[in-house]
DNA sequence: TGAGCTTTCGGTATCGTTACCGATAACGAT
DNA sequence: ATCGTTATCGGTAACGATACCGAAAGCTCA
């Protein structure tokens, strides 16, 4: 009655099966020195007992487990939700596990290494490689697997990026396009490179179209509906309200909508309104929401991707992999028949 | 050069303070036999070095790491997301740490044993305790800190999930009050205990009306978006439709108002829509959605809270732990002027 | 038949950490 | 001055697995 361990381990398999652990372990690698008649009965013996070994102490000792770890900050973020969706469809393809690990923000609130601890917490022991989706700056040892998403500065990591610059620039310069002289923007917050790039868009489909840039029509938000609902009712209240506003990313434009709705502003008739992003919901609203894609799901599979090529050995550059983005056309978005 | 760990070890922190590696161990812990000089001596290192002590390594040791796990089978159900959002809002609170764990789905299909497996990876080394967000039998033994939630049986863990039946009840009773007399149902998967309870309250709220109940207004869906635009099709498409849909949730409601949107039946003058569950987008949808409210994040904060008593030795009742639902009307729904 | 090779397996060291035991020094009390 | 007590620390053995080495048995071939 000494050992009452909850869970099976390798050494009461061996026994059930009267072979050394050894035998065992090299049953559960799949090595070929092992007789068919042996491997067969061990086998059988693991599936009775629900045997699986213990991530902790095989990581420990071999330091190879097939799992990669995603460090994420926020999780009300459907961003960060559609990402993991995407990390984990290419970690599913190909036979890898995922751990998703969300670090105490108050525990590490402040401490400038708090991203080499976390590596070191799961470094080689649990997970062979990092994905982070957070917005801050990475400073690591950069010989260690990580990859990292939307990043908040062109670092020394492969990072995952879209074509923002130039998705914002197709969104904008399509509202002028369509009349619109008096375009809002819904900024996310300038501590993100993507939410940078996206306002550097916009402010270059004005400069090419020779219109300025109105400060007054700046909200800066930080992609969550909360906050955009804030610069949404900013925006909607000026004396001389915005004819159309660009989103930073659809759950912002939901706010837009949400606030024109309840000001009894009509969209598309009285506002039009575009988002970046193209989440699942965005066609769903009423109307239709015109938003850039960026298929963050794809930008997901991109970095778990780029992540499993450098665990396993092929080199992988350390610099921004940019995925397209497009501009997709629904219906919240309508010409301005105004002094065009 | 033999040993270029990427990572920093107690033995170099320890060196690096001029003590042994028990006494880091010892600052570590934040036990009280360590000089105060010492001890500060030794956490400057520690910062300066970015040092972390490793997750497996500690765990396998000490069997407390103070993390609790969470088994996810589908990152796609916005259900599960929201779930996971509460489960890190109580462990961020009790200063936990949490580990999402999605196990690859190929690997262990058919196998009946895979959530001893799932535990015995995770357990004890890594996490000290276990939530299951996943519709299948648990099959485990029980003196393991587990809690489900939405499970598919009242089985012999503690369990939260929502007065399901009576919020289904609740919500087809104010369909027929509103006059409806055809009211149809896409119901969830019956493999989920919340989807037949759901079921069983629509069912009981026809009884209690003298109403029957026509199998052909029934469509079984997932609680999935995409599953449910068919059933919604389904039903729309029949010669006398009904003149509400109940949707086993939210999800699937806004697959009935994307089909009738698609179809030019109009919400809710020609058809009135209800959901369940509530989620953030429900109240931003054209018309508003009422649905049944079950706060889908205090579920995943209990069953944390749950699981935080067992672990800390507080004993913990095996059974299902139920919490309220509640009708959220907004305006998705219209008083049926027929034949009432 | 025996040398040499292959197949199959067991024993031992080790991964990084904590638990436990015991050693040392400092200090007060007698 | 001696002893007991306390504060502070170091050494060693685990935790559960894999890597590596080498042993035993079986086989081939001359």
């Amino acid at each position: 009655m000494k050992n009452q361990s909850v869970s099976v381990r390798i050494q009461d398999v061996a026994r059930a099966a009267g072979v050394s652990v050894s035998t065992v372990s090299r049953v559960l690698n799949g090595r070929d020195d092992v007789a068919a008649a042996t491997g067969q009965r061990v086998r059988k013996i693991i599936d009775e007992l629900g045997y699986s070994s213990s991530l902790a102490a095989k990581g420990m000792r071999s330091r190879h487990n097939h799992v990669i770890g995603v460090i994420i900050f926020d999780l009300s973020l459907s961003f960060c939700i559609e990402v993991v969706r995407g990390i984990d469809q290419m970690v599913q393809a190909q036979a890898y596990d995922l751990i998703v690990h969300t670090s105490n923000r108050a525990k590490h609130s402040g401490d400038p290494a708090w991203e080499r601890k976390v590596v070191a917490q799961l470094n080689g022991s649990i997970v062979d490689g990092i994905i982070f989706v957070t917005p801050a700056t990475i400073n690591l040892p950069t010989n260690y697997p990580v990859v990292t998403i939307d990043p908040s500065d062109e670092g020394a990591f492969p990072s995952v990026i879209a074509t923002n610059c130039k998705g914002a620039y197709t969104a904008v310069r399509y509202l002028i396009e369509l009349g619109h002289r008096r375009v809002g923007l819904i900024g996310g917050s300038p501590a993100l490179l993507s939410a940078r790039q996206r306002r550097q868009g916009y402010a270059q489909a004005h400069y090419e179209a020779g219109l300025p840039i109105l400060p007054e029509l700046y909200a800066e938000g930080d992609y969550s509906y909360q906050t955009a609902l804030i610069g949404a009712r900013q925006l909607l209240s000026l004396p001389e309200r915005p004819t159309a506003i660009m989103a930073a990313n659809d759950q912002s434009a939901f706010a837009v909508m949400g606030i024109a709705n309840q000001l009894g502003i009509r969209v598309p008739q009285d506002l039009s309104v575009i988002g970046f992003d193209n989440t699942p919901e965005s066609a769903y609203t009423t109307p239709p929401l015109t938003t850039v894609d960026q298929s963050i799901v794809t930008m997901g599979s991109r970095a778990a991707e780029l992540l499993i090529q450098w665990i396993e050995g092929k080199p992988v550059e350390d610099r921004l992999y940019e995925l397209p983005t497009r501009l997709i056309v629904r219906a919240s978005c309508q010409a301005w028949p105004g002094h065009s």
